[in-house]
DNA sequence: TAATTAATAAAACGATCGGTCAGTTTATTA
DNA sequence: TAATAAACTGACCGATCGTTTTATTAATTA
């Protein structure tokens, strides 16, 4: 045995790392591996020996971009108390990620058409978290009778969830960076409140 | 002068027809011409014959298609009064679209890097009218004292617009389209009630 | 009917794609 | 220090990419 030093650990963090933010600009199909070895440093033959395919290099940068994610989130969540409270912190979150919306590239991914089920079914498994934060938020405040709603908790975070995400990946229609972190509040707003008169 | 008899446009809408099918299922970049020659039974030189390049056969396919949906909805847009009528009417036919959503592939195609400031800028100007739908539609139920809000109109039409865009985009985390037409009217009314007890 | 040309087809182009492989480097240990 | 193997390199592969070219077909008119 010999050099089993771990420095490929971090190689491999460093491809996904810029990986990421390939993907993020141009999305799946439109990031080639040349450009990610050229953007890496990395040799193609180094970045094949750690990951087996593109796709599997894709994946990884997902799920990794995913739980840090959820990590930071759990570390932050608990220091508000109210559901409202938590709907507030959940849109700056979203604000704040807005220039690096990896998610936006997976709808792109699985319209693909040589994506085996398991890999879409452990797509899913792999967002359903970030869903579930929504879920949960919700949940709690029409438990705590925060929130008054006739709709299935369920369809309520696939909106609010619509809304955020369908936010960034529209971003292209005017509207700078300064201004966005007041839209999504006032997304939560009316999320909150409605618009109608009565 | 000689065979001037307008088969040429037939085939040209013919092409643009498939085509669009193809980069709704599976984004821009990863629609090759030889898949789109397969699925249109017309020849590459043919397709060349019509559009000048992969882009311009895309640009055609998103203006087309935006066009007839515009159409479409002024069309049916006068049959209701009020403009929480005519929100409803809107969710409605963004739940009906939600299966070709070739608005979904512009941002992917946006990310691209060699595009002209000219074509983003003509895509921006194609998308617009859509925008402009929800403007009208909320400024109008603000000026009759339909909807009151202390948020801008821009706002209220920006968050609207993102949480049906964002639904299309997101539809892979389950629901099957039954739910779907459902969903889309319990957007409405939240935006319109919102979820907050007082 | 001969000349004209819009329209279509098919083969081929160079470039780039994702991926492989034979070989080199380097930290470790026996 | 000699042997070992994890880590890495760069040239190269066949396939496919978007596009071009050359040739053919068929509807029109002079």
């Amino acid at each position: 045995m010999a050099r089993p030093v771990g420095q490929g650990e971090k190689t491999k963090k460093h491809i996904a790392e810029k990986a990421k933010v390939l993907f993020e600009q141009k999305g799946y199909a439109a990031t080639s591996m040349e450009e990610i070895r050229e953007f890496t440093e990395i040799s193609k033959g180094s970045i094949y020996y750690h990951f087996k395919s593109k796709e599997e290099l894709f994946l990884y940068t997902v799920e990794t971009a995913n739980k840090s994610w959820m990590q930071e989130w759990e570390a932050q969540a608990n220091q508000v108390i109210t559901a409202t409270e938590k709907l507030y912190l959940l849109a700056q979150y979203y604000a704040s990620d807005m220039q690096n919306p990896l998610s936006k590239t997976v709808p792109e991914y699985m319209g693909m058409e040589n994506i085996e089920d398991m890999v879409k079914e452990k797509i899913i498994n792999l967002l359903q978290p970030e869903y579930d934060v929504f879920y949960q938020i919700i949940e709690e405040g029409i438990r705590d009778k925060e929130f008054v709603s006739n709709k299935t908790v369920d369809d309520l975070a696939y909106i609010l969830y619509s809304t955020l995400t369908g936010m960034s990946v529209t971003q292209f229609l005017g509207y700078d960076e300064e201004k966005f972190y007041l839209l999504y509040e006032n997304a939560i707003d009316v999320f909150l409140n409605g618009i109608s008169k009565k």
